[in-house]
DNA sequence: TATTGTTATACTCTATAACTATA
DNA sequence: TATAGTTATAGAGTATAACAATA
């Protein structure tokens, strides 16, 4: 597409291979990171079954509607969501429009156990980030906004 | 420890809250990308399969250190690695100086499948850089040793 | 006697198929 | 007839306990 750029730019252009190189070590550091925070604060809960817990977290669901989320069988999703109401995470309710569905909500033990791990987990990272100067700061904040975009896009 | 510097510094120092508050973004960026590219870079190989093809991809490893550095049982990695020399993807190898010991290493088709999915990887992140001005590249080059680490450390 | 690796057995998470109740 | 949820059953990954071969 640049190919017929008139002038070549004096500094240095980040090239294909830099663009490449860079992608993999972004890549390399997010899952190192994502998997020392799932294995080093502590929580004793499943990941499946807090992942549940998260999305319950924002608001209810029924069950159908989480084994769309988490992309699992219903069955599957049926037996998660036992378990997490025998530990008393969860709570049923039926829903009064329809006899059918079961809307499922945080119990406040639920709220708590969400709660307390993500915090177990930014204090891992915040923990990680104390050495780091002002400066180094302000480029990780720079560096967020960019992540999110790639995270989200 | 600074509570007693005598200049209140001008410069928005950054504070606890907001470390906290960044440490959150890079911890939720980071697990979403690394879940975003282990669900959507293909590769048919399961995770834990592929985590003991990569170990291989640096050295021959017999099952015990596998198992160790796994963090599995060993008959765990037992059932593994027989699956994976199935496959094709790891060949046996007798232990010339300890009878016990069996030596495990890659195939050429074990090779070519760590680095096709790993380029896959790669290109995920690749490719949701390329709307990126190169400003926002050297950010995320300065991010990068950060990123390193963090995830290091 | 200790270590490597495997086999035997059981538990959990997953899926598909079949069933019940409700819309 | 279609949908929500459950139960029945089977396959894969995991663990502990018991075993064989070697050091």
């Amino acid at each position: 597409m640049t190919t017929a750029t008139p002038s070549p730019p004096l500094a240095d252009p980040t090239s294909r291979d830099e663009r490449a190189a860079l992608a993999s070590r972004i890549r390399l550091s997010c899952m190192r990171i994502s998997r020392r925070v799932r294995f080093e604060s502590s929580s004793t809960i499943a990941p499946h079954q807090f992942s549940v817990l998260c999305r319950l977290s924002d608001q209810p669901h029924t069950p159908r509607e989480l084994a769309d989320i988490e992309r699992v069988s219903a069955p599957t999703m049926t037996r998660t969501v036992a378990g997490l109401v025998e530990a008393g995470w969860v709570s049923r309710a039926d829903d009064p429009d329809d006899g059918r569905q079961v809307i499922l909500s945080l119990t406040q033990g639920g709220e708590r156990l969400v709660h307390e791990t993500r915090q177990a987990r930014e204090g891992w990272v915040a923990q990680r980030m104390e050495g780091l100067t002002d400066d180094e700061i302000e480029v990780l904040r720079h560096a967020a906004v960019l992540l999110e975009r790639i995270a989200n896009e």
